[in-house]
DNA sequence: CATGTTATGCACTGATTGGTGCATAACATT
DNA sequence: AATGTTATGCACCAATCAGTGCATAACATG
């Protein structure tokens, strides 16, 4: 059952053999207008009003199709984790990735720091600092992400460790922790508006721990 | 004109030779409370019964005696910078503070970071990725934290550099650029919750960028 | 005790919050 | 064209938002 399926410009879904009227909406087109608005002025500045506008969906539709804010905040907080994983993870994620796909992940965001979007930070990092960072279902997610980032990061440290690349003394678990926190640092001081050459230096003196 | 002085339980300020009711609370007490909401919430997750609740004040109080939200919440980031350099940046400050401090002054932030205070993270971290934070007034109460962070940082870093405790070849802009950073990183993932190893692994890679 | 001045408590404002009831629109099927 | 089903638009809800008007309380002074 279920299922959606395009016809010029609706969308809808099947939930039996009678048909009714089709969404006028694309659900991710929607889920990522959510996030846009999300993202930029995190959950508790983001209200249903601005949903609508974001989203050019009614109050009714939205919760029809997608539940109440919190549900709509933690999907978006989903397609966050994957869209960043997929945007600035890949270095990482590639077979064989060693110490140049860390240079390659650090580097990558802080290029995108200075683009419209980058400079909103990550909504997970913004969302850790939100009182609704509490909720445990918030908190699941932002965790998820985290341990994600330390876990690629820790992937191609140990295989450059096991290639010879790093020496063997290093603690590959604790410096996956570090380029998490690099990660972070740089999420959280691009929001703040912090100039382009403080980014690049903290890469470019993180960096040289590894290299 | 103006001034206040402690009477029992109450404080009061002379404006004219006239005197009038006195003021039932101490400023810097209110103050405080008020810091303390705003850390906690945010400021848009923190509302003025909030407020009246934090600092047993009444609406009208704090309106007479503090201004409105925002002004009062711009207050509570002055305070903050000060309470937070004093209580974390102590070490950097000292007369010939060098790499020594510096680890101290990190060391001290991820211990400081499980204590209940500290599980808030930072107030300035956590205001930067909010909407009101890009407010003009607000943002500049966010850098001047920041370049505060930083420069305490190269001032120590300076210091050790002069004493032959550096390469000559090191970017004291760069690594001081570096370490602010990592304080960042270590207050966000301390409001995300992350574990106490992960922020004592950050610590320590980070250290041996310099010792 | 009367007066002047300020602090406080309470009730209230219009605007906005997240959320809902209901009539109707829009479709596929028959 | 009639029917069944879902999507949407609109009006509305109680609750909460930041902020204010006003009467009164609480004091020092005369």
């Amino acid at each position: 059952m279920g299922g959606t399926y395009r016809a010029g410009l609706l969308h809808y879904s099947v939930h039996n053999n009678v048909m009714a009227r089709p969404k006028e909406h694309n659900e991710e087109d929607v889920r990522m207008a959510a996030l846009q608005a999300f993202w930029r002025d995190g959950y508790a500045d983001t209200s249903l009003a601005d949903l609508e506008e974001a989203t050019g969906l009614g109050r009714r539709s939205l919760y029809n199709s997608f539940g109440d804010k919190k549900t709509i905040f933690l999907r978006a907080l989903e397609d966050f984790r994957a869209m960043a994983a997929a945007q600035n993870l890949s270095p990482l994620d590639a077979p064989g990735a060693g110490t140049d796909a860390v240079a390659a992940t650090l580097n990558g965001l802080v290029a995108a720091a200075g683009t419209p979007q980058g400079a909103n930070g990550c909504l997970i990092c913004n969302t850790a600092r939100e009182a609704v960072g509490r909720d445990p279902d918030v908190a699941e997610q932002v965790n998820l992400y985290f341990t994600r980032i330390e876990r690629s990061f820790a992937k191609a440290l140990h295989t450059e460790k096991a290639r010879g690349g790093l020496p063997e003394n290093e603690h590959v678990k604790d410096l996956s922790r570090f380029y998490l926190g690099v990660l972070v640092s740089l999420c959280v001081l691009a929001r703040a508006g912090a100039p382009s050459k403080t980014l690049e230096a903290i890469v470019r003196e993180a960096l040289k721990r590894i290299r």
